[in-house]
DNA sequence: GTCTATAAATGGATAGAC
DNA sequence: GTCTATCCATTTATAGAC
Protein backbone atom coordinates (compact mmCIF):
# COMPACT_ATOMS: atom_id res chain seq x y z
CA UNK A 1 0.00 0.00 0.00
CA UNK A 2 1.24 3.67 -0.77
CA UNK A 3 2.19 6.06 1.92
CA UNK A 4 -0.98 7.94 0.58
CA UNK A 5 -3.28 5.08 1.25
CA UNK A 6 -1.70 3.91 4.82
CA UNK A 7 -2.47 7.36 6.05
CA UNK A 8 -6.09 7.63 4.89
CA UNK A 9 -6.67 4.52 5.81
CA UNK A 10 -5.43 5.10 9.25
CA UNK A 11 -7.49 8.09 9.13
CA UNK A 12 -10.74 6.82 7.99
CA UNK A 13 -10.43 4.19 10.55
CA UNK A 14 -9.51 6.63 13.46
CA UNK A 15 -12.76 8.42 12.46
CA UNK A 16 -15.30 5.26 12.51
CA UNK A 17 -13.58 3.93 15.61
CA UNK A 18 -13.57 7.43 17.69
CA UNK A 19 -17.48 7.91 16.83
CA UNK A 20 -18.26 4.71 18.06
CA UNK A 21 -16.71 4.17 20.84
CA UNK A 22 -15.01 7.55 21.87
CA UNK A 23 -11.77 8.89 21.80
CA UNK A 24 -10.31 7.78 24.75
CA UNK A 25 -11.65 4.25 24.46
CA UNK A 26 -10.10 3.63 21.17
CA UNK A 27 -6.50 2.65 21.38
CA UNK A 28 -3.57 3.26 18.54
CA UNK A 29 -4.01 -0.79 18.81
CA UNK A 30 -6.98 -0.36 18.28
CA UNK A 31 -6.53 1.78 14.69
CA UNK A 32 -3.26 -0.02 13.82
CA UNK A 33 -5.22 -3.56 14.37
CA UNK A 34 -8.08 -2.75 12.16
CA UNK A 35 -5.55 -0.74 9.17
CA UNK A 36 -3.57 -3.83 9.34
CA UNK A 37 -0.61 -2.43 10.40
CA UNK A 38 1.83 -2.38 13.89
CA UNK A 39 0.37 0.77 16.37
CA UNK A 40 4.13 1.71 15.77
CA UNK A 41 4.40 2.45 12.03
CA UNK A 42 1.08 4.96 12.80
CA UNK A 43 3.75 7.43 14.38
CA UNK A 44 5.66 7.53 11.00
CA UNK A 45 2.45 9.66 9.34
CA UNK A 46 1.21 11.01 13.16
CA UNK A 47 3.03 12.09 15.88
CA UNK A 48 0.26 11.12 18.59
CA UNK A 49 -3.22 10.30 18.99
CA UNK A 50 -4.23 13.73 19.74
CA UNK A 51 -2.46 14.42 16.40
CA UNK A 52 -5.26 12.19 14.26
CA UNK A 53 -8.01 13.87 15.97
CA UNK A 54 -6.58 16.81 15.03
CA UNK A 55 -6.60 15.85 11.83
CA UNK A 56 -9.42 14.51 11.22
CA UNK A 57 -11.03 17.75 12.80
CA UNK A 58 -8.84 19.65 10.47
CA UNK A 59 -10.92 17.35 7.32
CA UNK A 60 -13.93 18.02 8.71
CA UNK A 61 -13.43 21.71 8.53
CA UNK A 62 -12.96 21.59 5.35
CA UNK A 63 -15.73 19.41 4.21
CA UNK A 64 -18.54 21.73 6.07
CA UNK A 65 -17.90 24.56 3.24
CA UNK A 66 -19.45 22.18 0.51
CA UNK A 67 -22.65 22.15 2.45
CA UNK A 68 -24.48 24.92 0.90
CA UNK A 69 -25.66 22.96 -2.50
CA UNK A 70 -28.95 21.22 -1.56
CA UNK A 71 -31.41 23.37 -0.28
CA UNK A 72 -29.81 26.78 -2.21
CA UNK A 73 -29.59 24.62 -5.45
CA UNK A 74 -32.75 23.39 -5.21
CA UNK A 75 -34.65 26.06 -3.62
CA UNK A 76 -33.25 29.21 -4.39
CA UNK A 77 -33.60 29.40 -8.67
CA UNK A 78 -37.45 27.66 -9.62
CA UNK A 79 -40.07 29.58 -10.58
CA UNK A 80 -42.69 28.18 -7.82
CA UNK A 81 -41.77 26.27 -4.98
CA UNK A 82 -44.13 22.88 -4.96
CA UNK A 83 -44.96 21.31 -1.47
CA UNK A 84 -43.36 17.96 -2.97
CA UNK A 85 -40.28 19.50 -3.89
CA UNK A 86 -39.64 21.39 -0.50
CA UNK A 87 -40.96 18.26 1.41
CA UNK A 88 -38.24 16.23 -0.78
CA UNK A 89 -35.73 18.59 -0.13
CA UNK A 90 -36.23 18.42 3.55
CA UNK A 91 -35.86 14.65 3.94
CA UNK A 92 -33.21 14.46 1.57
CA UNK A 93 -31.56 16.53 3.87
CA UNK A 94 -31.95 14.56 6.99
CA UNK A 95 -31.60 11.42 5.17
CA UNK A 96 -29.18 12.06 2.68
CA UNK A 97 -26.66 14.41 4.24
CA UNK A 98 -27.14 14.16 7.96
CA UNK A 99 -27.58 10.46 7.82
CA UNK A 100 -25.08 10.53 5.05
CA UNK A 101 -21.77 7.65 5.69
CA UNK A 102 -19.60 10.21 5.80
CA UNK A 103 -21.54 12.90 7.62
CA UNK A 104 -23.41 11.12 10.30
CA UNK A 105 -19.81 9.33 11.32
CA UNK A 106 -18.08 12.81 11.75
CA UNK A 107 -21.05 14.49 13.74
CA UNK A 108 -20.81 11.28 15.82
CA UNK A 109 -17.41 11.84 16.40
CA UNK A 110 -17.85 15.53 17.38
CA UNK A 111 -20.69 14.79 19.75
CA UNK A 112 -18.97 12.46 21.87
CA UNK A 113 -15.76 15.13 22.29
CA UNK A 114 -17.44 18.31 21.48
CA UNK A 115 -17.66 19.03 25.70
CA UNK A 116 -13.91 18.87 26.14
CA UNK A 117 -12.50 20.07 23.16
CA UNK A 118 -13.65 23.39 22.22
CA UNK A 119 -12.59 23.03 18.30
CA UNK A 120 -14.68 19.96 18.14
CA UNK A 121 -17.60 21.76 19.84
CA UNK A 122 -17.37 24.86 17.28
CA UNK A 123 -17.32 22.42 14.50
CA UNK A 124 -20.60 20.70 15.67
CA UNK A 125 -22.46 23.52 15.94
CA UNK A 126 -21.41 24.89 12.38
CA UNK A 127 -22.26 21.56 10.66
CA UNK A 128 -25.92 21.13 12.29
CA UNK A 129 -26.92 24.67 13.22
CA UNK A 130 -25.00 27.77 12.43
CA UNK A 131 -24.31 26.66 9.03
CA UNK A 132 -27.77 25.38 7.66
CA UNK A 133 -29.23 27.88 9.29
CA UNK A 134 -27.61 30.42 7.83
CA UNK A 135 -27.82 28.85 4.42
CA UNK A 136 -31.69 28.70 5.17
CA UNK A 137 -31.78 32.36 5.27
CA UNK A 138 -30.20 32.97 2.44
CA UNK A 139 -32.26 31.38 0.76
CA UNK A 140 -35.52 32.98 2.38
CA UNK A 141 -34.23 36.10 1.65
CA UNK A 142 -34.07 35.48 -1.81
CA UNK A 143 -37.82 33.79 -2.01
CA UNK A 144 -38.93 37.27 -0.53
CA UNK A 145 -37.72 39.47 -2.66
CA UNK A 146 -39.08 37.28 -5.35
CA UNK A 147 -42.15 37.45 -3.86
CA UNK A 148 -42.84 33.82 -3.44
CA UNK A 149 -42.79 34.37 0.12
CA UNK A 150 -45.17 36.84 2.32
CA UNK A 151 -42.78 36.82 5.56
CA UNK A 152 -40.14 39.09 5.34
CA UNK A 153 -37.90 37.59 8.81
CA UNK A 154 -35.61 35.43 6.88
CA UNK A 155 -33.69 34.74 10.03
CA UNK A 156 -36.31 33.70 11.81
CA UNK A 157 -38.25 31.54 9.57
CA UNK A 158 -34.90 29.41 9.15
CA UNK A 159 -34.29 29.04 12.83
CA UNK A 160 -37.69 27.69 12.61
CA UNK A 161 -37.40 25.37 9.31
CA UNK A 162 -34.61 23.80 11.01
CA UNK A 163 -35.75 23.09 14.26
CA UNK A 164 -38.01 21.11 12.02
CA UNK A 165 -35.29 19.84 10.65
CA UNK A 166 -34.05 19.13 13.67
CA UNK A 167 -36.47 17.06 15.30
CA UNK A 168 -36.77 14.74 12.19
CA UNK A 169 -33.03 14.10 12.66
CA UNK A 170 -32.95 13.70 16.15
CA UNK A 171 -36.43 11.68 16.56
CA UNK A 172 -35.78 9.54 13.43
CA UNK A 173 -39.74 10.13 12.49
CA UNK A 174 -39.51 10.53 8.76
CA UNK A 175 -43.24 10.38 8.44
CA UNK A 176 -43.54 13.56 11.43
CA UNK A 177 -41.27 14.89 9.65
CA UNK A 178 -43.14 14.77 6.15
CA UNK A 179 -46.37 16.38 7.90
CA UNK A 180 -43.99 19.23 9.92
CA UNK A 181 -42.76 20.40 6.51
CA UNK A 182 -46.22 20.36 4.77
CA UNK A 183 -47.83 22.68 7.22
CA UNK A 184 -44.41 24.96 7.01
CA UNK A 185 -45.18 25.09 2.98
CA UNK A 186 -48.55 25.95 3.47
CA UNK A 187 -48.21 28.59 6.06
CA UNK A 188 -45.05 30.28 4.36
CA UNK A 189 -45.86 29.47 0.95
CA UNK A 190 -49.56 29.82 1.16
CA UNK A 191 -52.33 27.27 0.34
CA UNK B 1 -18.09 11.62 56.67
CA UNK B 2 -20.80 8.88 57.08
CA UNK B 3 -21.34 5.98 54.18
CA UNK B 4 -24.33 7.55 52.72
CA UNK B 5 -22.50 10.73 51.82
CA UNK B 6 -19.55 9.42 50.82
CA UNK B 7 -21.68 7.32 47.75
CA UNK B 8 -23.30 10.16 46.81
CA UNK B 9 -20.01 12.15 46.77
CA UNK B 10 -18.70 9.63 44.62
CA UNK B 11 -21.76 9.69 42.26
CA UNK B 12 -21.32 13.56 41.93
CA UNK B 13 -18.14 13.63 41.21
CA UNK B 14 -18.75 10.92 38.73
CA UNK B 15 -21.46 12.60 37.01
CA UNK B 16 -19.14 15.44 36.86
CA UNK B 17 -16.54 14.12 35.78
CA UNK B 18 -18.35 11.70 32.94
CA UNK B 19 -19.78 14.98 31.54
CA UNK B 20 -16.90 16.78 31.08
CA UNK B 21 -13.90 14.10 30.20
CA UNK B 22 -16.41 11.19 28.99
CA UNK B 23 -16.17 7.91 30.97
CA UNK B 24 -13.27 6.00 28.99
CA UNK B 25 -11.27 9.48 29.78
CA UNK B 26 -11.74 9.28 33.06
CA UNK B 27 -10.16 7.07 35.85
CA UNK B 28 -11.35 5.77 39.25
CA UNK B 29 -8.14 7.24 40.73
CA UNK B 30 -9.51 11.01 39.23
CA UNK B 31 -12.67 10.08 40.88
CA UNK B 32 -11.50 9.05 44.38
CA UNK B 33 -8.68 12.09 44.23
CA UNK B 34 -11.45 14.54 43.55
CA UNK B 35 -14.16 13.10 46.33
CA UNK B 36 -10.69 13.17 48.93
CA UNK B 37 -10.65 9.48 49.15
CA UNK B 38 -8.03 6.53 47.71
CA UNK B 39 -8.91 4.70 44.82
CA UNK B 40 -9.74 1.32 46.55
CA UNK B 41 -12.16 2.72 48.86
CA UNK B 42 -14.45 3.69 45.80
CA UNK B 43 -14.89 -0.15 45.19
CA UNK B 44 -16.64 -0.75 49.69
CA UNK B 45 -19.74 1.11 47.35
CA UNK B 46 -19.05 -0.04 43.72
CA UNK B 47 -18.28 -3.17 42.13
CA UNK B 48 -16.31 -1.71 38.96
CA UNK B 49 -16.53 1.46 37.18
CA UNK B 50 -18.78 0.58 34.88
CA UNK B 51 -21.15 0.26 38.14
CA UNK B 52 -20.68 3.49 38.77
CA UNK B 53 -21.71 4.75 35.02
CA UNK B 54 -25.11 2.12 35.89
CA UNK B 55 -26.34 3.81 39.29
CA UNK B 56 -26.20 7.34 37.32
CA UNK B 57 -28.25 6.38 34.45
CA UNK B 58 -30.52 4.37 36.94
CA UNK B 59 -30.88 7.61 39.05
CA UNK B 60 -31.58 9.25 35.66
CA UNK B 61 -33.74 7.41 34.62
CA UNK B 62 -36.23 8.11 37.89
CA UNK B 63 -35.93 11.60 38.04
CA UNK B 64 -36.84 11.90 34.12
CA UNK B 65 -40.53 11.31 35.22
CA UNK B 66 -40.28 14.72 37.47
CA UNK B 67 -40.42 16.94 34.12
CA UNK B 68 -43.94 16.90 33.51
CA UNK B 69 -44.52 20.09 35.46
CA UNK B 70 -44.28 23.50 34.38
CA UNK B 71 -45.28 23.06 30.52
CA UNK B 72 -48.48 21.26 31.70
CA UNK B 73 -48.77 22.76 34.85
CA UNK B 74 -48.27 26.11 34.00
CA UNK B 75 -50.86 26.40 30.72
CA UNK B 76 -53.35 23.49 30.88
CA UNK B 77 -55.02 25.07 33.36
CA UNK B 78 -55.25 28.92 32.93
CA UNK B 79 -58.47 30.49 31.43
CA UNK B 80 -56.64 31.38 28.81
CA UNK B 81 -52.91 31.28 27.46
CA UNK B 82 -51.33 34.51 27.13
CA UNK B 83 -48.38 35.26 25.01
CA UNK B 84 -46.24 36.89 27.66
CA UNK B 85 -47.03 33.37 30.11
CA UNK B 86 -46.47 31.07 26.83
CA UNK B 87 -42.58 32.77 26.03
CA UNK B 88 -41.47 32.39 29.78
CA UNK B 89 -42.29 28.75 29.72
CA UNK B 90 -40.36 28.14 26.85
CA UNK B 91 -37.82 30.13 27.80
CA UNK B 92 -37.83 28.48 31.44
CA UNK B 93 -37.87 25.21 29.93
CA UNK B 94 -34.50 25.95 28.11
CA UNK B 95 -32.72 27.95 30.98
CA UNK B 96 -34.07 26.58 33.77
CA UNK B 97 -34.66 22.65 33.10
CA UNK B 98 -32.48 22.35 30.04
CA UNK B 99 -29.39 24.09 31.79
CA UNK B 100 -30.24 23.28 35.23
CA UNK B 101 -26.82 22.45 36.96
CA UNK B 102 -28.19 18.59 37.45
CA UNK B 103 -29.91 18.04 34.27
CA UNK B 104 -27.55 19.84 32.35
CA UNK B 105 -24.90 17.72 33.44
CA UNK B 106 -26.63 14.45 33.34
CA UNK B 107 -27.74 15.49 29.43
CA UNK B 108 -23.92 15.97 28.56
CA UNK B 109 -23.03 12.64 29.99
CA UNK B 110 -25.34 10.57 28.37
CA UNK B 111 -24.70 12.73 25.22
CA UNK B 112 -21.05 11.45 25.37
CA UNK B 113 -22.01 7.64 25.83
CA UNK B 114 -25.24 7.28 23.89
CA UNK B 115 -23.10 5.63 20.95
CA UNK B 116 -21.42 3.08 22.23
CA UNK B 117 -24.25 2.46 25.47
CA UNK B 118 -27.78 1.96 24.37
CA UNK B 119 -29.48 2.41 28.00
CA UNK B 120 -27.78 5.82 27.84
CA UNK B 121 -28.93 6.51 24.15
CA UNK B 122 -32.74 5.58 25.12
CA UNK B 123 -32.38 7.63 28.40
CA UNK B 124 -31.19 10.55 26.58
CA UNK B 125 -33.63 10.76 23.90
CA UNK B 126 -36.49 10.36 26.99
CA UNK B 127 -35.13 13.42 28.04
CA UNK B 128 -34.67 15.75 25.37
CA UNK B 129 -37.40 14.66 23.19
CA UNK B 130 -39.71 12.13 23.73
CA UNK B 131 -41.33 12.78 26.90
CA UNK B 132 -41.36 16.30 26.44
CA UNK B 133 -42.85 15.98 23.23
CA UNK B 134 -45.42 13.59 24.55
CA UNK B 135 -45.90 16.10 27.44
CA UNK B 136 -46.40 18.68 25.06
CA UNK B 137 -48.99 17.08 23.00
CA UNK B 138 -50.89 16.08 26.25
CA UNK B 139 -51.33 19.63 26.57
CA UNK B 140 -52.07 20.87 22.83
CA UNK B 141 -54.76 18.08 23.23
CA UNK B 142 -56.61 19.82 26.52
CA UNK B 143 -55.82 23.06 24.72
CA UNK B 144 -58.10 21.95 21.61
CA UNK B 145 -60.73 20.48 24.06
CA UNK B 146 -61.32 23.68 25.83
CA UNK B 147 -61.26 25.61 22.45
CA UNK B 148 -58.19 27.24 23.23
CA UNK B 149 -56.81 26.74 19.86
CA UNK B 150 -58.18 25.45 16.42
CA UNK B 151 -55.49 23.01 15.61
CA UNK B 152 -56.83 19.70 16.07
CA UNK B 153 -53.66 17.92 15.33
CA UNK B 154 -51.51 18.34 18.34
CA UNK B 155 -49.04 15.66 17.78
CA UNK B 156 -47.45 17.96 15.13
CA UNK B 157 -48.14 20.92 17.54
CA UNK B 158 -46.18 19.44 20.10
CA UNK B 159 -43.28 18.90 17.96
CA UNK B 160 -42.97 21.66 16.01
CA UNK B 161 -43.12 23.49 19.48
CA UNK B 162 -40.39 20.91 20.53
CA UNK B 163 -38.12 21.94 17.60
CA UNK B 164 -38.52 25.48 18.52
CA UNK B 165 -37.18 24.77 21.97
CA UNK B 166 -34.09 22.30 20.69
CA UNK B 167 -32.78 25.33 18.39
CA UNK B 168 -33.22 27.76 21.19
CA UNK B 169 -31.40 24.90 23.60
CA UNK B 170 -28.52 24.09 20.69
CA UNK B 171 -27.96 27.48 19.43
CA UNK B 172 -28.07 29.18 22.95
CA UNK B 173 -29.79 32.31 20.91
CA UNK B 174 -32.66 33.14 23.43
CA UNK B 175 -33.45 36.42 21.50
CA UNK B 176 -34.54 34.42 18.76
CA UNK B 177 -35.97 31.87 20.88
CA UNK B 178 -38.42 34.67 22.09
CA UNK B 179 -39.38 35.60 18.69
CA UNK B 180 -39.85 32.09 17.77
CA UNK B 181 -42.28 31.22 20.63
CA UNK B 182 -44.28 34.58 19.93
CA UNK B 183 -44.68 33.51 16.31
CA UNK B 184 -45.71 30.44 17.45
CA UNK B 185 -48.11 31.58 19.80
CA UNK B 186 -49.80 33.85 17.41
CA UNK B 187 -49.99 31.49 14.80
CA UNK B 188 -51.96 28.54 16.89
CA UNK B 189 -53.61 30.67 19.90
CA UNK B 190 -53.97 33.63 17.49
CA UNK B 191 -53.13 37.52 17.35
C1' DG C 1 7.58 2.24 5.46
C1' DT C 2 6.96 -1.37 8.51
C1' DC C 3 8.69 -4.15 11.83
C1' DT C 4 10.35 -5.89 16.87
C1' DA C 5 11.39 -4.67 21.32
C1' DT C 6 10.84 -2.05 25.09
C1' DA C 7 10.49 1.98 28.06
C1' DA C 8 7.53 4.48 31.24
C1' DA C 9 3.18 5.56 32.75
C1' DT C 10 -1.49 4.60 33.86
C1' DG C 11 -5.49 1.78 33.97
C1' DG C 12 -9.03 -1.38 36.78
C1' DA C 13 -9.25 -4.22 40.40
C1' DT C 14 -8.03 -7.16 44.75
C1' DA C 15 -5.98 -8.56 49.45
C1' DG C 16 -5.52 -7.65 53.80
C1' DA C 17 -4.17 -4.42 57.77
C1' DC C 18 -6.34 -1.13 60.81
C1' DG D 1 -14.97 2.43 55.98
C1' DT D 2 -10.61 3.68 54.54
C1' DC D 3 -6.09 2.69 54.03
C1' DT D 4 -1.39 0.67 51.87
C1' DA D 5 0.50 -2.33 48.83
C1' DT D 6 0.42 -4.71 44.84
C1' DC D 7 -0.95 -7.40 40.60
C1' DC D 8 -1.51 -7.47 35.95
C1' DA D 9 -3.18 -5.70 31.71
C1' DT D 10 -2.98 -1.97 28.67
C1' DT D 11 -1.57 2.48 27.15
C1' DT D 12 1.28 6.04 24.47
C1' DA D 13 5.40 6.60 22.51
C1' DT D 14 10.39 5.83 21.17
C1' DA D 15 14.72 3.40 19.33
C1' DG D 16 16.63 1.03 16.07
C1' DA D 17 16.79 -3.17 12.79
C1' DC D 18 15.39 -4.36 8.14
Amino acid sequence: MSSIETKEAIMNTALKMFSEKGYAAVSMRDISGEVGIRASSIYYYFKSKQDIFDALIQMVDSITDNLKDGFAKALGSTEKVKCEEFVRVGKAFVTGYLNNEKIGTILHMLETERFHDPKADEVWKNMLFTNPIENAKEVFEVLYKRKLIKDKDAARLASEYHGIIMIGYFTEDMDMLDLMLRTFHKRVFGG
